[in-house]
DNA sequence: ATATAAATTTAGATATGGCTAAATAAATAT
DNA sequence: ATATTTATTTAGCCATATCTAAATTTATAT
């Protein structure tokens, strides 16, 4: 059981996340933004990575991450999740104050902790930003969602997660009144700029630009 | 408002509780014991808390901490013990289970959380080890309680405290059935060693050593 | 095919927090 | 009063994690 710091377990889970929108040879750029660290910094995180062999790196080509890497960037999205709902569920926090707090939490080494932290909260299943919790194993159950600006018009759906979940943009989801298990049906959808009319819970219609659209995520019905 | 790190917040909590037990400069080699580290690491510092005025450092006299500092310490003080009433409260773990832990989540900083987590709590104001909770602006109601071994006689009272908080002893309270809110009253005390012969709860008698006597905290009756 | 641009790595610096060994100051004993 | 012991500090080293600037490799355009 090799051990990693809380910067290597901040590197691996950006690694994976990256690996997870598809990409093969994550890009030593892209984690330097995903991170907000420099190039520089990056490559020598690389190497450090690949020597604990969570990750396959050569040299200018881009890193993929290792199926024992997947294992431990696993266990701390889970407890980054576990936490996030915590953190919602029992000390009112709001979506979007969450994320910061449990980037913290999750580095935490206890792993009596998070198993009790899981039955505490009942075994949650996702965390409050529509996100799966994988459970001690590792495994996700994975819902079937896509951005809602791929719906085509007068589909149906409801609104399973987000795919931002930065404050500015919860914020803004919270004064337009959409929110996860919100019903919604695309009234209209402009050629122009993709922007997109919403009927939400078959109450109220809303506005929104395709670059909102794209960040919220629906299960189609 | 300056900013202490994790290491600095430690050394600083260490100062204060030494300086508690009386001692006026407290000095390089008692913080080194207290910190598991070399008295060389201590110097290099006790020189940084003193840059930032946290403690007053005069080389080769020992430190105090500052009115500043003691409300730095204070402050750690109330996250160590509030999450360490969590554990036990909400996450069932045994108290002599919780210090490592709290002593990784009282560096989490988030005012919010804190804040969030006392409501979630109920405001308590003792810890599992019968410490005293500070409130957010430091004051901390301190009970009157002294050691064990000083009882005379035929006197009573009630664990309130424990001074040893380490697994090993902990769970010998709990092998032996002596916890906090159990009356006590001294049927013995054995002049050659000190050793003591209690009765707890009217019920049952325990033979100690002077040292594990030494260790328990009771509230005269 | 070569020149240029972009991406990436390396080199060298800084900050934190630890260590050992050597130097120095203070306390103690003769 | 001086020598010895003990406590403390300083110097120099290591590891982690970041940075900037320079070097190098790969990709792109002409
Ligand atoms: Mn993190
Ligand atoms: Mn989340
Ligand atoms: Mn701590
Ligand atoms: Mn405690």
């Amino acid at each position: 059981m090799i051990k990693l710091t809380s910067a290597e377990e901040n590197y691996l889970k950006a690694v994976y996340h990256l690996s997870e929108e598809g990409k093969k040879n994550v890009s030593t750029n892209d984690i330097s933004a995903e991170m907000k660290t420099k190039p520089a910094s990056v490559s020598d995180m690389l190497r450090k990575l690949s020597e604990k062999q969570v990750i396959d790196y050569r040299k200018y080509y881009g890193v993929n991450i290792t199926e024992e890497g997947k294992k431990y960037a696993l266990q701390v999205i889970r407890k980054h999740r576990l936490w996030e709902v915590f953190l919602v569920e029992k000390l009112r926090f709001a979506w979007d104050e969450v994320h910061e707090v449990a980037e913290e939490l999750e580095h935490i080494k206890s792993p009596i902790l998070i198993q009790r932290l899981d039955e505490f909260l009942g075994h949650p299943k996702f965390d409050p930003h529509g996100d799966p919790i994988p459970d001690e194993f590792g495994d996700v159950k994975a819902r079937p969602r896509l951005p809602l600006n791929e719906l085509e018009l007068n589909d149906g759906g409801q609104i399973v997660a987000v795919k931002d979940s930065s404050a500015a943009f919860l914020r803004y989801l919270d004064k337009v009144g959409a929110y996860i298990g919100a019903r919604i049906k695309v009234l209209d959808k402009v050629e122009f700029d993709g922007s997109l009319e919403i009927l939400v819970d078959n109450k109220k219609t809303l506005f929104m630009s395709k670059d909102v659209a794209a960040n919220i995520l629906v299960l189609q019905q």
